[in-house]
DNA sequence: ATTCTACATTATAATAGTTCTAAACTATTG
DNA sequence: CAATAGTTTAGAACTATTATAATGTAGAAT
């Protein structure tokens, strides 16, 4: 509510109106130390937590998908009933703990260059990703 | 119909009964040279066209889970509507084509061992898996 | 071979995540 | 301020998947 200014720029010079429910998920989204995962699910509790003004659902999807394609958010292809999306938009990896259903940034640095010995003839790399899965040691 | 004995084998020491709408998505999964990435809806098309007795939708869905289960398929992240299976179930990685919306395998063997230089403590990996994007060069 | 039983199939309903609709609302422009 | 294009909204619709519960069947027991 206080330092919204930074948001109200960024929304409008992306061509998206600065409405009061973008600007409250940006807040949510934007306003922490530390990037994240989250589902539609995750993202609608914590709005309803942090304020009275309800936001409705199918503005939380169109928001989230309008920040996706504008590169705010990155979708994380997780083989599972939900969509995951992540504030973290640089190019990094993951691990996902199968335990905890839970996904946990790698650090693009933290992973050695992948080298891949084949091509497919006409197409150009786009991004190359690695999911590592793991699970209690026990 | 003709060489089923092997698929009735297969699944009796699985402790599957091999009943006759297993044996048939068997016939259709695994009677091919190569293997390939599947959704639901695509081997329920293969089997209307190549038999005229219907399996049922919840069939389909049930024996899908059950040769996942016994490890005749994989499941394969791919940020989709859809869940996709794979037939190839050894250990390997795959390019995504964007503009095909089309899995392609890439062998273990072209892929260089990919080095992670951080762990989480108390958990084991399980797998490590690379998804390349491509797209079109043009 | 007949009977028995646990497992499997089926049609259909239910569920859940997501998208669509169209009316009401609002930020921005003139 | 008035006009307009973009946005929000409640609720319906859609779609992949799962659950239900009745019927059918493979394999075992008799
Ligand atoms: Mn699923
Ligand atoms: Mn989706
Ligand atoms: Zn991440
Ligand atoms: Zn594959």
């Amino acid at each position: 509510m206080l330092n919204n200014s930074h948001y109200i720029d960024k929304l409008r010079s992306s061509g998206l109106r600065p409405t009061k429910q973008r600007i409250k998920i940006c807040e949510i989204l934007f306003d922490n130390e530390k990037t994240f995962h989250f589902t539609i699910n995750d993202l609608v509790k914590k709005i309803s937590k942090t304020t009275n003004d309800k936001i409705s659902l199918a503005t939380v999807y169109n928001t989230v998908h309008a920040f996706k394609k504008k590169g705010y958010l990155k979708e994380i292809p997780i083989n599972s009933d939900q969509s995951y999306f992540d504030t973290n938009t640089s190019h990094h990896h993951h691990f996902y703990d199968e335990n905890q259903k839970d996904l946990i940034d790698i650090d693009d640095a933290d992973v050695e260059p992948v080298k891949i010995n084949t091509r497919i003839p006409g197409k150009k790399i786009k991004s190359v990703e690695v999911l590592v899965k793991v699970e209690d040691a026990e």
